[in-house]
DNA sequence: ACCGGACCTTGCGGATTTCGCAGATGTGGT
DNA sequence: ACCACATCTGCGAAATCCGCAAGGTCCGGT
């Protein structure tokens, strides 16, 4: 048969009960963590060489990196550097509203400019990445119409100066 | 012959000349903003499947996506949602720095817990989004270790209550 | 006008991977 | 004890990947 982590494989399934306290959604075990950490070196690594890597066959890694996507725990996708795409100016903007929260949120999110959306607790209540071509691009969004929502009571902006890391390695500590 | 797109292509590789005016470093036409495009609604999308998208033969994308990923472009990966792989408390640090802000910024790129850095203009020197598994963990990355590195003069921490929007459709539009 | 380079196409096998399904195996509930 | 359910394994068959070779076209340089 074929390689290391075998032995202690059916101890490990098991374990899964275990693993499960963690309060996600649908519980991840150590395997699935292991799988997809490999996807994470290389998303389109061989079923079978994640197989060998995590002890299991090839067959069910397939069903387990599906039945993953499927629950929207991961996605695979390509990732690409914003500079070499074409869009040179970036900027968080950190947002006070008065009202409705929610609403000005779900508003930024239709912006296609805007990639990242969140609520806060904190001096503001929402924090937007914003990326755009350039200068007067980003002017225009955040001033035209950012600011113009009804709600919003004030910005600041922070303009990206050197990106310094960005990683996509979840759950692989 | 296959189908929709080929006619006009010929006429379509000409205007890569045309395209080419981004100022990114290694210029992308628009057949391989093209080729992204639909890998980042499937990283595994077959090459064949891919081609027949763009208009272009399946060993000709094969090779545009490798020059893509050896040229550090893009990278083909899975990312998780950080909830359900166990990590419950996340937050954006903005810190100010007296000295060096750029060594201080290589100090959080080593930590594991930090997954994103940036240098920025305005009222903080540096923006850095920490992902940890509970508020202890988390008091323990702000409090202990990134105020604990010297040259920096004070920290101010937006905890995240609920993440709207993250998208990676960066050329997409 | 000519040549070289960059890129694409078509075509082709062979190695590899994907995919579906049938047959274990283990676990929990009744 | 027995059944339902979930998961893993072990296959072939089909599809995909991958390298390679023989052109073709467009462009820029000399």
């Amino acid at each position: 048969m074929h390689s290391e982590v075998v032995a202690s494989r059916s101890a490990d399934q098991r374990d899964s009960s275990r693993e499960s306290r963690n309060g996600g959604s649908p519980q991840l075990d150590a395997v699935s963590l292991a799988i997809i950490q490999q996807l994470q070196e290389d998303g389109r690594r061989p079923y079978a060489a994640i197989g060998k890597a995590v002890g299991l066959s090839e067959a069910a890694v397939r069903q387990r990196v599906q039945k993953l996507l499927d629950q929207g725990v991961m996605q695979i996708v390509a990732v690409t550097d914003p500079l070499t795409v074409g869009f040179r100016r970036q900027a968080m903007v950190g947002i006070n509203v008065e009202g409705d929260v929610e609403s000005i949120a779900d508003a930024l999110t239709d912006m296609s400019e805007v990639e990242y959306v969140v609520m806060t607790a904190g001096s503001f209540d929402i924090l937007a990445e914003i990326v755009c071509e350039d200068d007067d691009h980003l002017l225009d969004v955040i001033n035209k119409r950012i600011r113009a929502l009804p709600g919003v009571r004030s910005t600041e902006s922070f303009v990206y100066l050197k990106l310094k890391k960005q990683t996509y390695m979840w759950g692989t500590r």
